[in-house]
DNA sequence: ATGGAACATCGATGGCTGTCAATATAGATG
DNA sequence: CATCTATATTGACAGCCATCGATGTTCCAT
């Protein structure tokens, strides 16, 4: 498996060519790795803020461009990108009275890679 | 997107090139259609239960054997491979006495294709 | 300075979930 | 039938979590 995992990505890793999940049996620490970020994307408000923030042109959204989105309030929408954030799936960057959030598409990829890849 | 989404696998779907997560924003459908299949990925035990089954030798395990990888109770690893056989990541088979698991690789297969690949 | 706008934090609450001990079920074996 | 073995189900409990309203913080504009 990919030594580097999320947090902090090797350059020139030596990347598995197969779901690394299927290869070998995943070690406790691994796993207890892996697991926050699953936990992270596991609820649809988070995958869709993931999604929308990804997808957006340009790569980044400040809250504003998101909250209207859901039927939520704005409080729960900043806790939910605050767990994105804190797991490493989504920068943040202050400029002046807005935040912008952009997408960590590498993690995203080991992630995807992890669980399976064709 | 891919339109079949894991319970229901079209043959030969025209599957999207890259990571539908940035390609356009999630649907509240799709997102609550995908969202139970990471929450059921998303404990250290169940990834590790996924893993054991998945690079089995076979690509199959009956229960007595993945219990001794766990420092936990019979009924509670039962209780983790119910989540994921009723998510629809594990399969099973009872043979005898015994209860045989395999994992569903085309559905980690759609599950790591939507969320990210390189 | 004063006010307002964008976002975060706090405290509370109802619901979900991982775990266990106890018990049930079902198949093999004597 | 009686018993043992493999697995599932049940009921209970503690801890986590998504959500909200209220409030705090930071920056810009007037």
């Amino acid at each position: 498996m990919s030594k580097s995992l999320l947090p902090l990505l090797t350059p020139a890793s030596p990347v598995a060519c197969c779901s690394p999940l299927a290869q070998e049996p995943l070690s406790v620490e691994q796993a207890e790795l892996v697991a926050p970020l699953l936990k992270a994307l596991a609820d649809p408000v988070r995958l869709r803020l993931m999604s929308l923030v990804a997808s957006r042109k340009g790569g980044e959204a400040c809250v504003c461009d998101l909250t209207d989105a859901f039927d939520l309030s704005q409080p729960t929408i900043s806790h939910h990108l605050k767990v994105l954030h804190e797991t490493g799936l989504l920068d943040r960057e202050k400029r002046g009275v807005w935040v912008y959030y952009r997408a960590r598409t590498d993690a995203l990829a080991e992630l995807g890679a992890l669980i399976g890849q064709p």
